[in-house]
DNA sequence: CTTACTTTGTTCAGCGGCCTAAGAATCTAC
DNA sequence: GTAGATTCTTAGGCCGCTGAACAAAGTAAG
C-alpha cells in the first residue's frame, strides 16, 4: 500500500526547514508534539531544536502542564531573532516592510514609484530607503535575511533574476534582483503580487504545513498565489495562478490578454470603473485605483449603483474563488491586495456563499474564506516573508535544476 | 507481500527514484547525462544505477558514439522486469489491464460489471481474473508490484481504503482495497479514473519528470488528473482536478452537483445526449455511453446536428483546458477516456486552438495539446501506472501523516 | 604505434543526517 | 517517598551521498 512510513531516509527535505515550519504554524509547541507533527523521532527532534536554540531562532518560552509526567517545555519562535524587508514595486509607489521572524510588521513606509528614472538610480533609492530605516529602528544589518522584491506581472525566466513589470517596460532587460543584491548587500529574490501575498498569507497567518491555500490577489489586476503543504506552486513558468483570465463566458467582451469572457474583463477593478463610467456614476477620474476606491466608499455609504456593481462583481469572483477551490481541492481562500483592502466586506461574503452552495467536495470538507488581515500592504509582506521561507524552511531543493537539465535531453520513448 | 522486493527498500527512495524516472522518461539515457540530469554526483549515480541493475530493473543497451572520449553506455528500462495490474471498475463492467515497468499493455481484457452483488463475491472473481491471466500469459507472481484499482468518483478519505463509486452506493463502506489485498496477495492501490489516467499518461507517454501535466477526462463526467514534476497533486481531500463543475456561465443550468453553469452540465456527455434528444437525434437510448457512442459516429458521418453539438461540447472542453492551463501553467494537457477515445478527433483541434489563442502565459510556452494513445482504457493503464510510480518513484513519503497529526495541534498563532 | 588528451565510469574514505536504544530529568499518584 | 508516566537527552551506528583519486576506453596528432 501507500505505505507512508515515515523515518525511512529523506522524507523531508530538511528536518530542521520542517520543524521550523511547523513551529511556525503551531505558534506554541513542544517537542513531543513536534515528532508527532513531523514524523521525526525524539532523538532528532532533540538535536534539532539544540540547534536552532544555539542559532537563537527559536527560544523555550515557558512549560505547559502536566500530563501526569514531566511537563513539556514549549517552544516558540524567537520572533526578533531575524528580519526580511518585502519591497513592493507599483506603478503609484514603493511599498516597503520589515518583517520580523513571525510575519509580523515592524516597519511600512511608502514612497513615490519609479517613473520613467534610470533603473539604477531606482535601486540606489531603494537600498538607502532600507539601510536608512535598519539603522534608524536599530535592526542589526547581520540579523536581516534578505529583501523580498515583488511586482506585477510575471518574473523572466530566463534570467531568473530580472521581472517585467507591464507598466515598466524600460526595466524589461534590467538585472533587478542582481542590482539590489549589489546595492544592499542581502540576498534577493523576486516574484509577483499574487503569489508573495501567498506566502505571506501562509507565513504571518498561522497556515497548517500540511494546507491547500490559495490568495486571491486584486490589485488593479486579479491574480492568485497558490500555496500547498509550504511549497509554492509556480507551474512551468511562474505564471500559475492566473485566475483572472480563466473564462466565466464564451460570448463575453474581449480581454486585454487577448481571450474573451475572462473574470478580470468583468470583475476587475479597472472593469468596474468602467461600469460605474458608462452608468454615470461621479469619479475622481485620475486612475482606476483612486476611481475603484472612491466606488467602494460609495458603496459602502449605501448608493445603489456603485453596491449593485460591486455585488455583480463580488458574484464573479466568487466563481473564481469556485475555480480555484475545485481544481486544487482548497482549504482556505484568503482575499487580499489594494482592492480587497478597500470592499472587502461587500466581496467576503459573496465569495463565502459561492464556496458554500458551489465548491465541489463540500460534503468532504469546507473552505474557509478570510480576508488578510493586512491586505492594503500584501504584497510587500509576502516579499519579505518569501525571504523568510526560503532561508529558514526551504523546500525541494534541486527540482528546479532537473527541469532545466532535462531540456537538453531527448523529449521521451 | 512478496519475499525479495524492491520498495521493501524505501530507505534509498529518493535518488533511485529519481534516476529511475529520469530513464523512464528519457527512455534512453547514459549516466553522464543521468547526473546532469538529476543533479547527483558522478559516484552516486554509478552506484545507483548498479543496484537498478542488480535488481534487474535497469538494463544496458549499446554504448552511444564518442564524443572525444569513452563512449557513454546507454541504459533503459528492462521493461519486462516487472509488471503491475490495473482494475477499472466501472458501472458497466471491469476493465484489466496488465502492464509492464515501460507502462506497456501486454494483457487487457473485459468483464460484466459487479451489479448488485455482493462485494465480497465481486472481489474474489477480480482476483480469480487476476491469477488466471497471469497464468495464462506466463507472469511469475513474484515480478508483479500491485494491483492498481480505478473507479469513478472520490476515494473515501476516512479510511483510505474504500472508495465509493457514485452507482454504487452499497459499495460504501466495504474496504475494498484491503479485500483485494488479501485475495490476490498483491499490494493494492486505489484512486479515481481521472488521477490514474494522468500518471499512466505520465508513465506510458514518457512525460519530462519536471513536466506541469494535467489529463482531461472524459468518461460519463468530466474530471482532470494532475501530475506535476512526477507527483500527483490531490489537493485536501483528494478531489482536485474537478474540472467539470468549474462555472463558465453565471446564468448557466443547474448541475447535479448543487451548483449552476458547470462545464459538465454543458458540455458532458449526459448533456450532450440531452442536447441531441431535445433536437430529435434518432439515440439507441440505452444508456449515455452509448448514446454518445452513436452520436459520435454520427458526427464522424457528416451529420449537421450531432457535429453540431459535439462543436459546441468542445468549445466548452477548451475552456475547462483553458482553465487548468492557466491555473496550473501547464505544459501539456492529455485529452483521455472513452468519451475522447470516440470523438476525439473533433475535440482535439477545438481544445488546441483555444489554448493557443486563450491561454495566459503563451508568451513564455505553448501547452501542448494530445490525445491519448490509449484512450478508451486509459483508466484502467493509469491504475496499473499508479503502481509502478508508488512502488519504483515514490515522492513526498510522510507528508500526509504530517497532515494528519497536524490537525489535533492548535491552529496557529 | 606511441603519446597526449578527453570523456566516462568506479572505488573508497568520510561526513552528516537520522535512527535505535538506553538513560536522565521531572512531574503525578498513592 | 517510591512507583509510574511522560518528556527530553546522550551515545552509538547505519546509510546515503559526496569529493577525490583512479581506472577504462575512446580520439587526435606525430
Amino acid at each position: 500500500m501507500n505505505g507512508a512510513q515515515p523515518g525511512l531516509g529523506a522524507a523531508h527535505a530538511s528536518s530542521r526547514a520542517a520543524i521550523l515550519d511547523v513551529i511556525r504554524a503551531a505558534g506554541t509547541i513542544s517537542r513531543v508534539e513536534l515528532t508527532r507533527a513531523t514524523g521525526l523521532t525524539a532523538a532528532t527532534v532533540s538535536t534539532v531544536v539544540r540547534r536552532l536554540i544555539d542559532e537563537g531562532l527559536v527560544v523555550e518560552a515557558g512549560r505547559a502542564e502536566s500530563t501526569g509526567g514531566k511537563p513539556r517545555m514549549l517552544l516558540q519562535l524567537d520572533p526578533y531573532a531575524r528580519y526580511a524587508v518585502g519591497v513592493h514595486l507599483d506603478h503609484a509607489g514603493i511599498t516597503y516592510v520589515i518583517a520580523n521572524l513571525g510575519g509580523a510588521v515592524v516597519a511600512r513606509w511608502r514612497r513615490p514609484g519609479a517613473g520613467a528614472d534610470d533603473p539604477r538610480e531606482v535601486v540606489a533609492r531603494i537600498a538607502a530607503e532600507i539601510a536608512t530605516t535598519m539603522t534608524r529602528i536599530g535592526i542589526d544589518p547581520a540579523v536581516v535575511l534578505g529583501v523580498g522584491v515583488v511586482s506585477p506581472g510575471p518574473i523572466s525566466t530566463s534570467t531568473g533574476m530580472t521581472l517585467t513589470p507591464p507598466v515598466m517596460q524600460h526595466w524589461a532587460e534590467f538585472p533587478l534582483g542582481a542590482a539590489i543584491e549589489d546595492a544592499t548587500g542581502l540576498p534577493v529574490l523576486l516574484d509577483n503580487d499574487a503569489t508573495a501575498a501567498a506566502v505571506g498569507e501562509y507565513w504571518s497567518g498561522g497556515v497548517a504545513t500540511g494546507a491547500a491555500c490559495a490568495t486571491l490577489y486584486m490589485g488593479t489586476g486579479i491574480g492568485a498565489g497558490i500555496v500547498v503543504d509550504g511549497t509554492v506552486y509556480r507551474g512551468r513558468s511562474s505564471n500559475a495562478g492566473e485566475i483572472g483570465h480563466v473564462c466565466v463566458a464564451l460570448d463575453g467582451p474581449e480581454c486585454w490578454c487577448g481571450s474573451r469572457g475572462c473574470v478580470e474583463a468583468f470583475a476587475g477593478p479597472a472593469a468596474v470603473v468602467a461600469q460605474a463610467a458608462a452608468a454615470g456614476v461621479a469619479l475622481p477620474g485620475r486612475g482606476v485605483s483612486e476611481d475603484f476606491a472612491a466606488l467602494a466608499r460609495a458603496a459602502a455609504r449605501g448608493e445603489a449603483e456603485p453596491m449593485r456593481l460591486l455585488r455583480a462583481s463580488a458574484e464573479y469572483l466568487g466563481v473564481a474563488a469556485q475555480t480555484l477551490a475545485n481544481v486544487l481541492d482548497l482549504d482556505l481562500v484568503v482575499l487580499t491586495g489594494p482592492s480587497f483592502a478597500l470592499a472587502g466586506s461587500l466581496y467576503l461574503p459573496a465569495v463565502q456563499e459561492r464556496l458554500a452552495r458551489g465548491f465541489f467536495a463540500r460534503g468532504a470538507h469546507p473552505v474557509r474564506v478570510t480576508i488578510s488581515t493586512h491586505a492594503s500592504e500584501a504584497a510587500a509582506v509576502g516579499g519579505a516573508a518569501l525571504v523568510l521561507q526560503s532561508e529558514l524552511a526551504p523546500r525541494q531543493v534541486g527540482t528546479r535544476m532537473v527541469v532545466e537539465a532535462l531540456t537538453d535531453l531527448p523529449t521521451g520513448a
